[in-house]
DNA sequence: AGTTGATGTAACACTTGACTTTACAACAAC
DNA sequence: GTTGTTGTAAAGTCAAGTGTTACATCAACT
């Protein structure tokens, strides 16, 4: 099964506040039309932003910003804020080996310590990555593909 | 969203089969007991594994069995051959960013490259971990354990 | 104060995938 | 041909992702 594209879609979102909060007010309704998904789901996923200390949204007036310099905030930190992993854990495990077995009663200790160790190596990459980079990146592009 | 539990379940048959082959005939009954899951899910696992070339199993008469060494066969291997990633990407990308929005334009070219790379990291792992290792701790769990 | 444009949320529907279960045809060995 | 097993179809349950409408709440402005 995918990670779900809320991990992608709030990225855009990080995007479209570095390249567009100084000519426009961010609302949901703004970064709908350039994600073109329902601004329900947008507010949704602000809220988790929010919750999680990495943007601030004004009520009223409206419009979202960023709580922290782009430099401070990696693509693990909009992951974990977004992506509820049940327990944290990336792995489902089957829930009930058979205790009576030896094999059912090992598998849990024995896979544990392997699947976080993999989760891990996963959680470090993202760690690397701050949103400093990925607008560095796209405005690199857009100024690479401005003249076509 | 979590992986599915299809992984780790696969992992218990490989543990089952190295286990009990010798003393019994490893059916998806057998298995199903173990596991604890309806023995068709196993039979399922079962087909997608042996699409993959990691077991055999004998219609008619039954059983599993490994196809390859246990030093051959790694974590990636199983879980390649147990979880259809769509396209065989680990992320879900939004559909439809605006195109008319340099944002929205800018997200794939921009994005895939980190989004495989941390995809990899996880791969990388995955492909570092034998069956071999894992039926050693097994091995190493149960005798530790067996005294109680 | 009332209007306006946003946000925060509830409620509901739709779809998909995971997982379960029953049932049965196909098969191999005895 | 009987038996035990695999392969698979069919249908169902359940949870999560996603979409949508609706509306109360809020802050700023006139």
């Amino acid at each position: 099964m995918q990670i779900s594209s809320r991990f992608t879609i709030a990225i855009h979102i990080f995007s479209c506040i570095n390249t567009f909060e100084d000519e426009y007010k961010i609302t949901s309704d703004f970064l709908a039309s350039s994600i073109q998904v329902n601004p329900v789901i947008i507010r949704k996923l602000l809220g988790q932003l929010k919750e999680a200390g990495l943007i601030e949204v004004k009520r009223g007036s409206g419009g979202a910003s960023l709580a922290k310099a782009p430099s401070e905030i990696t693509l693990l930190d909009v992951f974990n804020a977004v992506e509820s992993l049940d327990d944290g854990k990336l792995f489902h495990f089957h829930e009930n080996p058979n205790p009576n077995c030896p094999v059912g009663r090992s598998v849990h200790p024995v896979l544990d310590g392997r699947l976080e160790h993999i989760q891990r190596a996963m959680e470090k990459e993202m760690q690397s990555v701050t949103l400093e980079e990925i607008f560095n990146d796209t405005n690199k592009y857009l100024e690479d593909n401005s003249h076509s």
